[in-house]
DNA sequence: CGTAGAATTGATTATTATCAATCATCGTGG
DNA sequence: CCACGATGATTGATAATAATCAATTCTACG
């Protein structure tokens, strides 16, 4: 059964340069598994076993502080791709935050597949370059950017990512619809915050006519430029 | 002239897996370059245009909030890589915090190398993923620590990185003196603090027994157990 | 409906930033 | 070689921001 065929991340995945053959060798390590919002893939510390592809879904990155503060160090979104190749451990947690379909490849197999393919290698390394400047990018928000800065960032750039799965009216001016797939402590945890902090600055928002709260997880953003101004 | 032979990281930096025909080919492409504390080898938003490897000092990775607070994105030591590969802009600025040896490649002539030699891009990768577990380690300090556990981690993180470089006397119990790369200013760019927090932290350090401030830049690390229990 | 978990709101505290002044260190030139 | 000045570091006082603690209030779901 090749399941690649009719992946719809086929074309955008890091095994996008495979030609037919390869894909059909890649397809025979992987196998596609569906996790469960608050499912687990991978835990901090363990052994690095298995990488995966995000097909359908987000995911997070997470890690702990000895006392147990959660900080969210990553967001995997569809086509993204998971996990530590080459490496002995995970050095973090992955915990599925909507229903998700991942494509699961042990990690030695992976490994040894990555080696003799330097097209997938080199898609992989492209990728793991664009993840370092969004990580980067993100410290520099952790560091040094307050409450507001954060969670205006924050919105904007959950706004491009879920882009594609985006519906309603498009065009300027009119509002950006977004479900978003966390929690308020788990936008909390991204922003290194609490969540006390991120409601208020939601409710501050809300006051100032920048979005609209809908439900717990939907939002419209009513003036994207206010809001990217807020950034600065 | 072949620079690579008498190169000191030639073992340690991403060109270790080429043979001696490959490292000719990359050697001319690249040229030695010396920098002086402060000289700065890339601008944050400018087009990429050069990638190094470097090869003696110490480098530092930021970039700035719109109203130029400056947050520290990462240190570049020996045998370390710098720069964006197959990207169209530098994400950060690249400075030199000491008397710096650097290899410099032209971007376009690098990524062409590269992709032609696996094992260089396959190194390349292993870096690379290896600099994001740091950075996202990094997120954790910078996004849930406080003053006190975010100076304690910098601390032992430099210590261990200057390892090689270490002298004085070795062995448990040994007091561990670093010098260190950075000025206060910069440990604050660092830890997302300001100067003064940095310097009343540095002072209870140092009443609490913990650490010997001699010079400016000179600290000698009197109980690491204890430093380490304040990470926590 | 009623309930449990999530989110919001309010009051207070803690931590760190900011502002301001003083002190130390290092390099320089007399 | 020493005094001086400049820069960097420390210290102190105060303010701002976000964390913490403590109720409510939503709202999604059985």
């Amino acid at each position: 059964m090749n399941f690649c065929q009719a992946c719809t991340v086929r074309n955008r995945a890091i095994c996008a340069d495979l030609d037919e053959d390869e894909i059909g060798l890649l397809n025979n390590i992987g196998r596609p598994m569906h996790l469960e919002q608050g499912e687990r893939l991978l835990w901090e510390g363990e052994d690095a076993v298995l990488v995966a592809n995000v097909v359908e879904g987000v995911m997070k990155l997470s890690a702990q502080t000895a006392d147990g503060k959660e900080q969210i160090l990553g967001l995997v979104y569809s086509s993204d791709f998971l996990g530590r190749p080459f490496g002995q451990t995970t050095p973090y947690g992955a915990e599925a935050l909507t229903k998700t379909q991942v494509c699961v490849f042990p990690r030695g197999e992976f490994d040894r597949f990555a080696r003799e393919h330097p097209r997938l290698e080199h898609k992989l390394l492209e990728r793991t370059l664009t993840e370092l400047d969004r990580t980067r990018r993100w410290m520099l928000l952790l560091g040094r950017m307050n409450a507001e800065q954060k969670l205006a960032s924050f919105l904007l750039e959950t706004a491009d990512r879920l882009a594609p799965d985006a519906c309603g009216p498009f065009g300027e001016g009119a509002p950006r619809m977004l479900t978003l797939p966390l929690s308020r402590q788990q936008i909390a945890d991204v922003l290194g915050l609490t969540i006390e902090t991120v409601s208020r600055q939601f409710t501050r928002m809300k006051n100032e006519g920048l979005v609209e709260v809908l439900g717990r997880r939907e939002i419209a953003i009513l003036r994207r430029d206010a809001l990217e101004a807020r950034t600065r």
